[in-house]
DNA sequence: CTTATTTTTTAGGTATCTCTAATTAAATTT
DNA sequence: AAATTTAATTAGAGATACCTAAAAAATAAG
């Protein structure tokens, strides 16, 4: 079964809104997390039905079946060890990665991805903190949170972002909240829901509750 | 002005049909070197014709035009520096990385293609001894000839291959003709045009003339 | 130098993926 | 519950890139 690139973009999308968004999914949100028109959706998802990668009944909704599940895994693994290249190899900064790594995750070759990921030395979270599924497609994901949600007083690592925009990672570059930096919240604002943390022990750093909501904290 | 994926393929292959073929490029030629029919091949003659990066005029001919050499030569080079990765970085064998970098040619970003140069140490040849196009398009070429048209006790190296099948440079792994092997001709028997040489002034081997007329060597 | 052959191009059709506009189904309001 | 609004789908059409079959031009043969 071979999926074209077109297909797998539409596949990897509904896997990541029906991750994220719990509930079903709705032609509206596929079109505008894809950049399209819902017409053009509703046209792929039949074809995807048909393709026994979704299953789709019109005007009700839709679920991923197994083997698309195994797809859509498959694509963001690729896409994912190609961000690691990226940015380890190559020195793309982390909010300069992710175009390339949308074409680069549709080359066919098994062998390619199996010898990169050897030569990446089995990378188990990409360059934004998001984990890369194995050849079987199973994730270890770690239980985090977002910043927002944690105490004062509560320790913790930040381990992703959930925002990937390249103007929120220059935006953490700039104030120094890297992936794997250990902070402590110091205080929250509760008129507006704005933040302070320690970094690493040494650095305050204040935050809008937009910013906190977007980083992924694994408490300790 | 922007190619598609066709469309560099088709370019490519004038380009390389016009470099060896010497006289003007035919209809069919490309057909049979891009596996397609004819008809195909007038349809996107017409079109590249439109972008000009060919001269092209029905039932009489095409000519590269200075822009789709520059084109063609980017592709090249895409192509060339990406089997090098294949080959130095990640362990691919020389026959296997064709197919796979005919994929990553045509991955659009320039920066990448920077940052891969470098990463590779800015390489002059790729794994079958083809000189690399820079970022401006030149190339160094070596002056080489088929060793069949070596003369008996003529010493020179191997730099390059003209086929770059798989058969063929297994066979060449097999009996240990390398790229880069000093070599120098034994005898040539003029019966069958079959060839034997010394191979780092320790090995002899025999080959025939067909074999012989794929390999190129630049003489010392 | 006219006929036959080969080469090349055009005409018409298929598949993929997109769009706008119109229609149909579902969800909300009143 | 009927009317309205929103969401989703179908209809029809355009772009790319391919195909087969037919026509036209160029080349080769008698």
């Amino acid at each position: 079964m071979e999926l074209t690139t077109a297909e797998e973009n539409y596949l990897k999308a509904i896997y990541h809104l029906s991750e994220e968004g719990k509930k079903s999914v709705s032609t509206n949100d596929i079109a505008s997390a894809i950049q399209t028109k819902p017409a053009s959706v509703s046209d792929m998802l039949r074809k995807l039905g048909e393709k026994e990668v979704i299953q789709y009944r019109k005007y009700y909704g839709l679920q991923i079946t197994p083997l698309g599940m195994r797809l859509a895994l498959q694509t963001i693994r690729k896409h994912r060890l190609w961000e690691v290249f990226l940015v380890d190899k190559l020195h793309f900064a982390w909010d300069e990665v992710h175009e390339v790594a949308e074409q680069l995750e549709h080359i066919q070759s098994p062998l390619l991805i199996e010898r990169l990921d050897a030569y990446l030395n089995y990378p188990k979270f990409d360059p934004h903190g998001d984990p890369i599924p194995d050849a079987f497609g199973d994730v270890r994901s770690r239980p985090r949170i977002a910043l927002q949600e944690m105490g004062i007083d509560q320790s913790g690592q930040i381990v992703a972002v959930k925002d990937s925009s390249p103007a929120f990672l220059r935006y953490l570059d700039k104030v120094g909240a890297y992936i794997g930096a250990r902070i402590k919240v110091l205080d929250k604002v509760e008129f507006d829901g704005s933040i302070e943390i320690l970094v690493d022990q040494k650095k305050n750093l204040f935050m809008s509750k937009e910013v906190a909501n977007n980083i992924l904290v694994l408490t300790t």
